[in-house]
DNA sequence: TAAGTGTAGACTGTCGACAACGACCCAATA
DNA sequence: TATTGGGTCGTTGTCGACAGTCTACACTTA
C-alpha cells in the first residue's frame, strides 16, 4: 500500500498540553517567575489536573519549567549566568557534532548544509526575518543530526529548546541578513572541506559571538514585551 | 537553636518511587526490555498509579525507561551503539568541564580532586573495590560540579546515570585497582598544573579506553547476572 | 512590643473508578 | 483462502474527590 495518507496520531492529552505550554513559554507568553497553579491552569484548559501534571512534569524535566514539591512550578527564570551556560554548552554541542561528521565523512552532509544555506539566502533576499530564523534552526538542528548521535540528538533538544526561549526574549538586534547567511555558508564549506580545526573555529565564533551579544544585554532588555 | 536533629525530609511518594526504580534499573534488577505495566507495579509498591505514573514520566525524562503511548513503558535497551554514544559524550562533558577548571583557575579544585585521589589510594590498598568504585564514581562528578556550570551539571546527570547502568550489566574485568588510582592522580596534577591539552588527552584516554574495553564485549556478555 | 501558638485558606499530592485505546481471536463473508 | 467485522481482554489515559502540606495572619501570652 502507498502511503500517501498522513497517519492522522492520536496524542494523549498530556503531550498536547506540553505542546501549548511550552510554546506559551517558548514565545515569552508565559514568562520567566511567573507562577503555573494546576487547578488554575487545568480550568483554563478545560482538563483534569492528571493529564495537566504529567505535563508540567514533562516540562519540568525539560528545564523549561521548576517545581518544588507542595509549592508548586514557575516557569524558570533565566539568568544571564544561564545565558551564558546555554550558548557554551551548545557550542560544545555543535562542535563536537561538526567533528563526527568529517569522521564519519558523508558527501550527503555537506550536500545538505549546503541545500541549508541556499534557503536561507533566498529569505534572506526576500527579506523575511521570521523565516530565517526558522532556516536558522534548521540548520544548527542539522548539523545535530547528522552527526549520527542520538543520545547528543537527545541532549541538543533541551539546549536547543531554551535558546529558542533565550532569542524569544531577548530584544536583540539582528545583524545583517546577509552576513548571518554568509557564515553559515562558511561553516558548511568549512565541514564539506573536512577541515576539523576550522569548522570548530568558525562554529565557536558564530555561536559565542551570538551568544555574547544577548548575554551582554541581558540584564538591561526590557521585560514587558507582551503587555497583559 | 542548635541544630542537633536532622531535618526529616517529607518526600512525595513519586519521588521515593523513583529513587526505588532508578536504583532497580541502577543494579541491573530491572532489566533492558523488561516491561513495567502500571497496574501491577502500583499493586506491588501499595501505591496507586498516579504517582507512579509521574515516577514512571521522570524516569523516561531519564532516559533510562522508554514510554509509548497506549502501549506501555520498559526498560530501554542498551545496544552496543548506545555504550559507544555514552561513552563519547561522556567524554565531552569532562573535557569541557576540565577546561573550565582551568580557565577559572581555582586551588581549591586541585586539592578537592588530589582528595579524592587519596581516598581512592586507600581504597585501593584496602583491596575494597566497591568503595573503590564509588569513589570513581566521585571523582568524575567532582570535575563536573567544579567546573561550575549549572546546565552542564544538569546534563551530566542523565548520562551518569546510565553509565552507572551500562557498569552494573557489563561483566567487566577490572583492571589493577593500583593503576586506576595511578591514571586519576595523573588526571589531577594535569589539571592542578593548569595544562588543557594534557588534562583533555588524559581524560579522553581514561573514559575512551574504559568505553572501548566494555563496547567491545558488550555483545557477548552475559545476561544471566541475576537468575530470578 | 515581641515571641510564640493556633488557626484558615490555597494549593499540591494521592486515591479509586471509569473511559479509551490497541492487540488479538474468531466467526462471517465473499 | 483472504478479508472484513465485531467482540473481548489487558492495558494506559483521564476524571473528580479527598487527604496532606505549606504560608500567612490573627491571636495569645509575657
Amino acid at each position: 500500500m502507498s502511503n500517501r495518507l498522513n497517519t492522522l496520531q492520536n496524542k494523549p492529552l498530556r503531550e498536547r498540553v506540553v505542546e501549548t505550554l511550552r510554546d506559551a513559554i517558548l514565545t515569552g507568553e508565559l514568562k520567566p517567575g511567573e507562577a503555573l497553579v494546576e487547578t488554575d491552569l487545568a480550568a483554563q484548559l478545560g482538563i483534569s489536573r492528571a493529564p495537566l501534571r504529567e505535563a508540567l512534569q514533562q516540562l519540568s524535566a525539560e528545564g523549561l519549567i521548576e517545581t518544588i514539591a507542595y509549592h508548586g512550578s514557575r516557569v524558570k527564570e533565566l539568568t544571564r549566568k544561564d545565558v551564558e551556560e546555554l550558548y557554551s554548552l551548545r557550542t560544545m554541542y555543535e562542535t563536537f557534532a561538526a567533528r563526527r561528521i568529517i569522521q564519519n565523512g558523508s558527501a550527503d552532509a555537506a550536500k545538505r548544509l549546503h541545500d541549508i544555506y541556499e534557503q536561507m539566502l533566498d529569505a534572506s533576499n526576500a527579506g523575511d526575518i521570521r523565516l530565517l530564523n526558522m532556516i536558522d534552526r534548521s540548520f544548527h538542528d542539522a548539523i545535530i543530526e547528522l552527526s549520527d548521535h542520538s543520545l547528543l540528538r537527545f541532549s541538543w533538544s533541551h539546549v536547543s529548546l531554551r535558546v529558542r526561549q533565550v532569542m524569544a526574549l531577548s530584544n536583540r538586534r539582528m545583524t545583517s541578513m546577509n552576513i548571518i547567511a554568509q557564515n553559515h555558508l562558511r561553516i558548511a564549506e568549512a565541514i564539506a572541506s573536512g577541515d576539523v580545526d576550522l569548522s570548530v573555529r568558525l562554529l565557536e565564533e558564530h555561536i559565542a559571538s551570538a551568544g555574547d551579544l544577548i548575554a551582554s544585554q541581558w540584564d538591561k532588555r526590557s521585560t514587558d514585551q507582551t503587555p497583559s
